[in-house]
DNA sequence: TGGGTCATGTAACCGGTTACATGATTTT
DNA sequence: AAAATCATGTAACCGGTTACATGACCCA
């Protein structure tokens, strides 16, 4: 049967658009604010400004930087003597990918893979107590990657996901307090002020 | 050279212990909270308890209940007549399983995938007007969300995520102000109080 | 100078995505 | 009873993960 394409193959359309991931402008906005780097520091690079947010394994970042390169949105030089480190340059044309699509309006699809977000989704499985737990463990893992984040010399990267942190943790000491407290419930029925997180201390 | 793992290849250690990934639990928990359903029951339950949180694309509702059931974690039936739907139910190997991930305390890796955060990450890049656009899309894109959960007759399933949607939206706003006010950082330098989002009305 | 760690890279597998496809039910 | 849509399923590709591997550099 024909395809709906007409007489294209998809395949064919698809592999001669080399499409650029959310990995993709990750690595592209790591460079762009790093300047010239080679792969290896693009691993450290992206743990200090994004952390946890978006973590690549430095296997991805050789085969991507490089994809990125022939795609010309970032130039490849390699040392002449000693490791042969490869290092990376944004081009102009990647600095307008990377701009673009910061700057797109359009919605992207809002997902939280985050697996202490899952469990609570399932929360109503567990008794209290063991909410508490839950929530008493995400706080503790979201406080070490904040203290991370703060302890970093560069303030300024990663000073989003330094906020970011700090609501995450707001949400949990919240959810833990609601959970001890019986009067408070997670969710009102109609959502509203008192749904949101308010700082502790 | 020799395997780290002894005589014993890692391959066929890995293939012979069929690996529960955290969609693997996602459905589970699914089918805890549901009772008897069938894959497609299983895409508008998740949609409607997890949401955005975790999303699974039906093509892989049908592969992962064959393999949980083939685990013994779920049972399956298939009906006699019509479109002789498959039926999972939970056994109680697969609850036992189940609320033992939920249960663990040993820390899951904090990951948050949200493109929206990735951009949020690179957000320097922008002038001020730009990531107070950013925060403003996000925010609406929340809000939908949001509703779409409070609008489930069921009130129970998506509490949680509710309370999470209502925690982002307070996350952004709270990031729109920090930016349009430009005596507020988005972070201060020493975490804080402060750094926690605070309710607007 | 050799053992340990740092830094860099390769390779295979697999979960998840996307595209394709079709029978059952509802609607008009 | 045809068209539209619902519900279900299959299949191939590919990004990302995990495991493997090895040269450079450091330090005793």
């Amino acid at each position: 049967m024909r395809s709906w394409y007409g007489s294209v193959d998809p395949r064919s359309v698809r592999s001669t658009t080399p499409r650029l991931t959310a990995t993709s402008f990750a690595l592209l906005g790591a460079v762009a604010q790093t300047g010239p780097c080679s792969p290896y520091d693009l691993k450290r690079v992206l743990a200090r400004s994004i952390g946890p947010l978006w973590e690549v394994p430095h296997s991805q970042l050789y085969d991507e930087a490089a994809r990125l390169a022939r795609a010309g949105l970032l130039t490849e030089t390699q040392e002449g003597k000693g490791r042969r480190r490869l290092s990376y340059e944004i081009t102009e044309d990647g600095r307008r990918a990377l701009l673009r699509w910061l700057r797109v309006p359009g919605r992207d699809r809002i997902e939280i893979r985050d697996v202490g977000l899952l469990k609570l989704g399932f929360a109503d499985l567990l008794d209290p107590a063991e909410v508490r737990h839950l929530a008493q463990d995400h706080l503790d893992a979201w406080r070490e990657v904040r203290d991370d984040l703060a302890a970093e010399v560069d303030g300024s990267a990663g000073r989003y996901t330094r906020a970011l942190a700090g609501a995450a943790m707001a949400f949990w000491e919240h959810l833990e307090r609601s959970v001890s407290e019986p009067g408070t419930p997670p969710t009102p029925d109609v959502p509203g002020p008192a749904l949101v997180p308010v700082g502790a201390d």
